[in-house]
RNA sequence: GGCCCGUUCGUCUAUCGGUUAGGACACCAGGUUUUCAACCUGGGAAGAGGGGUUCGACUCCCCUACGGGCUGCCA
């Protein structure tokens, strides 16, 4: 049974080095939805192998990042590094098969080499080992690396499911380095190992990888392990077309969380950088786990758009039911380091809810529109919505709070009473309306009046008009 | 420098030799409306350039340009 028709096991290969970039973010997506599409299996392993650069605190970030996306993974998290042990082992296993060897060369040697080829106008200096071959009766007593032993002649093919089939000369690629002279591993051999080990059948990773993948490949062959499906997804980009970077803003995806867009429409919008299905565009989890396959992985690189994830985001925020877009909005308060929300502040938020997430598109967005909602009394009313309160508007609105003093408290019932006081006095509900969302908002701009009512309850909004024709 | 990959509206993309080159976001105009949004209708907007192959190329091949990746005892 080849790795294609394997139960599939697919996994993400973070290196802890930082915090979780959103390209890495799209490429957990597109390891996690192949795998959950497929009844199968999803791991995380830690590449921690650089000692140097590896943190705790990077882990961290990047394990709370998968979890906010929503992306769980099978089993525990794979420490590479704890694995140096079985990279070693491989190693020598290499060794003893013929296919690596020992190489005393030293690094100033082999930049000696480099240079002195640039300088005879070698573009692509190949760095031949005079050990390859050497009897090891000639081994000196001295530090060494062991090297595999690449094939000289011929090509190596990589069958990429994205990029198609791929061909390296190997006369381009020297004997790579497997272990280091201190004895760990390099990320080429460990990738390799634990790929194998965990039984991972389908690599789906960047596509600076590519290159790669043609020395990985030889491992494979080296040890007679099988080799995995390929599927090198193109990176993504800044909105400028350049690189990612710090320059462009959010470029973590715990930015993303902080600007608060949701995690579902994080999932829906990373899913459509690179990947389609047809004209969809605004999707479920599920659709997505059902519909995602590597045949739908475009080749070029994409940009960031912004305005199309905040689109996204409001399309989602809109479809997400009241019950469980309150615990979210109250995690983005969290995350976001403002304060929760008091039991009254919950209470009307629910009950306005419905209206409020039809026009947001994101959770600051949502709050700023709720903020009739949110504030106490006296609400504080600015200078625009004060010059709805003029004389003759706050004579109206006490009759009208008179009308409302013993109204039912229905959307119909309010309609009724607004416009007919309206009536009377010959003025539009326009009007009318704009002198209520004042004093029931402090705002010139907010959720409809009645929506407001409806959410504030009767007592409250009573108080609050009569806060305003005092 | 060398090797590898890529190039359809501003952006994400559909198209898998024959389409008036479709959709979405954004933009513009109009409509609706109690404000803002939302919503509805309409509009402008694309095959990098040049050679082939073919009855016919966005689709296949080559060259150029541009963009990206790799070229470590980093991952």
């Amino acid at each position: 049974m080849s790795a294609a028709e394997k139960p599939v096991v697919t996994r993400f290969a973070p290196s802890p080095t930082g915090y979780l970039h959103i390209g890495g973010a799209r490429t957990a997506l597109f390891n996690w939805l192949y795998a959950r599409g497929r009844k199968g299996t999803f791991l995380l392993r830690i590449e921690d192998t650089d000692r140097e650069r590896s943190t705790p605190e990077a882990t961290a970030a990047i394990l709370k990042g998968l979890t906010w996306l929503g992306l769980d993974w099978d089993g525990e998290v794979v420490s590479q590094f704890a694995r140096k042990d079985r990279h070693a082992e491989v190693a020598h296993e290499m060794l003893a098969r013929g296919t690596a060897y020992r190489c005393f060369s030293t690094q100033a040697e082999i930049e000696a080499f480099r240079e002195a080829e640039k300088a005879r106008g070698v573009s692509y200096p190949v760095f031949l080992s005079p050990w390859r071959d050497a009897d090891p009766a000639s081994h000196p007593d001295a530090p060494y690396v062991i090297r595999m032993k690449a094939p000289r002649t011929g090509e190596t093919v990589i069958d990429d499911r994205v990029q198609g089939r791929v061909v390296i000369q190997n006369a381009t690629l020297d004997d790579m380095i497997v272990l280091r002279s201190d004895g760990t591993p390099t990320y080429m051999l460990a990738v390799v190992v634990d790929d194998h080990d965990m039984g991972v059948t389908h690599v789906i990773r960047g596509d600076d990888h590519l290159n790669n993948a043609a020395r990985q490949q030889m491992v494979y062959n080296a040890m007679g392990w099988e080799i995995p499906v390929w599927a090198h997804i193109p990176l993504i980009h800044g909105p400028d077309g350049k690189k990612l970077s710090k320059r462009h803003g959010a470029t973590g995806l715990e930015e993303y969380q902080a600007l608060g867009y949701p995690a579902a429409a994080m999932r829906n919008y990373l899913a459509r950088l690179g990947w389609s299905h047809g004209d969809a565009e605004f999707f479920s989890d599920a659709e997505a786990k059902a519909w995602f396959d590597l045949d739908g992985i475009g080749r070029s690189a994409a940009r960031l758009d912004f305005k199309k994830l905040e689109n996204l985001s409001g399309q989602h925020i809109a479809a997400t039911p009241d019950a469980e877009l309150l615990p979210e909005i109250e995690a983005f308060l969290e995350a976001s380091g403002q304060p929760a929300l008091s039991q009254v502040q919950k209470t009307t938020l629910a009950k306005g809810l419905h209206a409020l997430k039809e026009r947001a598109k994101t959770f600051p967005d949502l709050i700023e529109k709720a903020r009739f909602a949110l504030v106490s009394r006296p609400v504080d009313i600015d200078a625009a919505a004060a010059k709805t309160l003029d004389p003759v508007f706050r004579g109206i609105l006490t009759e009208l709070t008179q009308g409302l003093q013993d109204a039912s408290w229905t959307r119909e019932t309010l309609e009724g009473i607004v416009s007919r006081v309206a009536g009377e006095h010959g003025v539009g509900l326009g009007k009318i309306a704009g002198s209520l969302r004042a004093a029931l908002s402090g705002r010139t701009v907010s959720p409809s009046v009645f929506d407001m009512m409806l959410a504030l309850g009767q007592e409250e909004t009573l108080a609050r008009l009569k806060d305003a024709t005092a």
